[in-house]
DNA sequence: CGTCACATTGATGCCTCTCAAAGCTTGTGG
DNA sequence: CCACAAGCTTTGAGAGGCATCAATGTGACG
């Protein structure tokens, strides 16, 4: 259920959480004690700006871990905010630490981390496409998901209208297919 | 002189490469052969677009690493080419792997690998700000390095006449201090 | 002293953001 | 079963800002 390296961890390391929409997982500065992993449901992790907007910085979705870098922190250095009613699981940071002794756990963890970076630098190029048409459709290649078009939207840090403009020119030039309303995907596949 | 977790590795790890602007490192496709930290010059990571157009995707400076992924890899997934003359580490695949056994070496690797994920959100951030004004300023806060000042737009993906102009609306402002033609930093410090 | 790369500033046009409104779908309650 | 609300989808009009093209200034280096 959670993925790849944890399993390793031993059953009381994780715990669940049942979170309900809007539900705060952690704040800016919170004592560490460890890293997370949605279920069922989306996590922002924001930060807010000196004029109290916030910003987000990563959006969690069900199956992937987030807050990795607490292991190694006293404190969080974001807020963690959940946008369904779900489950979370929390993996606990000693445990962690603990297993890093293992060496299998310790590969398979570096991998995952490894290639973390790796997508986080894939997202980075698209997000210096300046063409909004470019920019949506390097996303879909990327494969992110379009659930929600405004979720897209703002992963890839363009308005929702701009984004549904692109994807109408797109499909108009046939390199998007459109089966249904607020549905789409790359053609031929 | 190479970064935290891998002077932990046997000497025998790590070889010597000197490159000449210019030079590629290694080519999308290529066999990994190992990961790499540069002394003393950045090395571009570029991934060439259908059009012929090359995206970085990543500009690794002096005392960082690059193609970590490499080590879980087959293959690299990008090419490298090295902006100027230099000295690049070339740190073999088979002995990290190895060095993973090693919980002191696993950990610390880890914890890099978990600030790389941290930066990366930051930058992401970063690169969600609309304004050019902000976000110079927000590449600033975040201690993005600026030597060049054309790179540093590269790096938060503006024009460099942006940049500038951004700049100087900010030194106007007096929340940039520009003490050299081509230096800035942020007022009190 | 000439070349070259970076720094800086100017003018123009396009593109995306912003604000606005209407269509579509789902769910909820009367 | 209908009415209404709420949220996503879609399209429109206008304005501001960044990209683009262009030119000049400046310093380093041979």
């Amino acid at each position: 259920m959670i993925p790849t390296p944890f399993d390793l961890l031993p059953k009381s390391a994780v715990s669940l959480l049942s979170v309900r929409q809007g539900e705060t997982l952690f704040r800016y500065g919170d004592p560490t004690c460890g890293l997370f992993a949605s279920l069922n449901t989306d996590v922002h992790l924001v930060r807010v700006g000196q004029d109290g907007q916030s910003i987000m910085i990563h959006r969690a979705t069900p199956g992937t871990c987030f807050a990795e870098a607490s292991l190694f922190s006293q404190t969080y250095h974001c807020d963690a905010i959940a946008q369904g009613d779900g489950t979370i699981y929390r993996i606990d940071k000693a445990a962690v630490l603990r297993a890093l002794e293992d060496p299998e756990f310790a590969t398979a963890y570096c991998n995952t981390l490894a290639l973390q970076v790796q997508q986080m630098r894939h997202l980075r190029e698209i997000l210096a496409i300046r063409s909004a048409e470019e920019r949506v459709f390097a996303g879909l290649v990327a494969g992110l998901h379009v659930g929600q078009v405004i979720d897209f939207a703002a992963t890839i840090s363009l308005t929702h209208e701009a984004t549904y403009r692109a994807l109408r020119k797109l499909v108009k030039q046939g390199r998007v297919e459109n089966p249904q309303r607020g549905i789409y995907r790359l053609t031929s596949r």
